[in-house]
DNA sequence: CTCCTATGGATCGTATACAATCTAGGAAGA
DNA sequence: TCTTCCTAGATTGTATACGATCCATAGGAG
């Protein structure tokens, strides 16, 4: 199975998910010897995937000075969060004209999982199924370039959020109950509000929280 | 000063003209070792180019079968001027808030070259404008992300359109000025409703221009 | 005549090797 | 002590080499 995809498909996977998951750190330095090593692969596939990661601004690549960790500035957050919210808006929008019940019939799922994880799951859990949910929200609207744009913009701002605090999760699937509902209605201009407060409501309880914490290390 | 940049810089600057003034069709297949010899470099840098290309849109790529110049279907097309339309707005909207001198300035320099283009430029000529104008207001939004998710939509499409025909282009620099004007004058949801609609109205003059083709073809 | 199969060339994926450049740290002089 | 310059090691950029896979074509069986 994964003997049949490419080492720069694995490598980047690899490298991808220790970025996401905070093992490697923003501003981090990633020295191609070194990752070749510790993937078991040439640097040549190590090359390529952290090309691609460059692309997904996952990775900042300088030249002759080699690859790092992208860090998150927080103006980078605010243009990540406006385009996105527009985008998660547009992304409903569609998703609600279609209601392909195929889709929303996985999205519920997503949902029922989600409100369960919700009361009682580990943090790792909720970000799984909060990418699950999204996943399927952009498939629902049966646009490519929307699902890639949209897929790029998603995982830098979950580099930038990391793990959400409970509190926000409950409301979290709150929200995404009432993006589905607006979408299972077919109601377009609902769901599409819906998505892009969303997106807004969630940087918002993000910077919170973080000035919380800043204030609390002082 | 071109001697600085890396051969992966010059390769893939070099395979993207070509994609984009014609000289490489779609479908056309995009073999390595050819262009390394063509270009005068080894595979890798080739290699490297064409994996950006394709994260950029312009280049398909097959796991063992190689790369080839994208090909853009109406369903692409579609889905490109529906994400394009509301991000211009997005932008429009943004550029509208700041109304940063300086750039208005640059805007209409290219404005006025633009209208003169129109009148009797050659069509390479106006195609550049056209691409400088969206360059110039994309940059007057200071929105980095958004610049560049709509940068690479910008090249797709206009993959996708090639060039356009003269009356076309008459209308386009009117609608730019409007644009502008609207940016100047920061009306907000002027300036994004007329950057959508543009989008919109030229994705429909070239539908309507190459149905007339298709038909006098047959 | 059609379909299947084998074989060779074309092409990609990956590894290794070398050249170019950068960075850190120490020695020498002010 | 501080600054500047220089050297050695680390790291990236590029070239070359080889094995793996794909594809077209020719030849034989039905």
């Amino acid at each position: 199975m994964s003997d049949k995809d490419s080492l720069t498909k694995i490598a980047s996977d690899r490298i991808r998910g220790q970025i996401l998951d905070g093992t490697l750190k923003p501003g981090e330095r990633l020295v191609e010897d070194r990752l070749s090593v510790e993937l078991g692969v040439s640097r040549v596939p190590v090359r390529e995937a952290l090309l691609g990661l460059s692309r997904e601004g996952l990775v900042r690549l300088e030249p002759r000075r080699g690859a790092s960790v992208a860090e998150v500035t927080p103006k980078i957050v605010d243009e990540l969060v406006e385009v996105r919210a527009l985008l998660e808006g547009l992304n409903a929008r569609l998703a609600a004209r279609r209601h392909d019940p195929e889709i929303v019939a996985l999205l519920r799922d997503t949902l029922k999982r989600g409100n369960a994880a919700a009361k009682d799951g580990s943090p790792e859990m909720l970000s799984r199924l909060n990418a699950e949910f999204h996943e399927r929200l952009t498939e629902a609207s049966r646009n490519s370039v929307l699902a890639d744009t949209m897929r790029s913009l998603r995982e830098r701002t979950s580099l930038a959020f990391a793990l959400n605090s409970r509190p926000r999760a409950r409301d979290d699937w709150q929200e995404h109950a009432g993006i589905l509902a607006a979408v299972i209605a077919g109601d377009e201009e609902l769901a599409a509000l819906l998505a892009t407060r969303h997106v807004h409501n969630a940087a918002v309880a993000f910077a919170k929280a973080h000035a919380e914490t800043d204030q609390a290390a002082d």
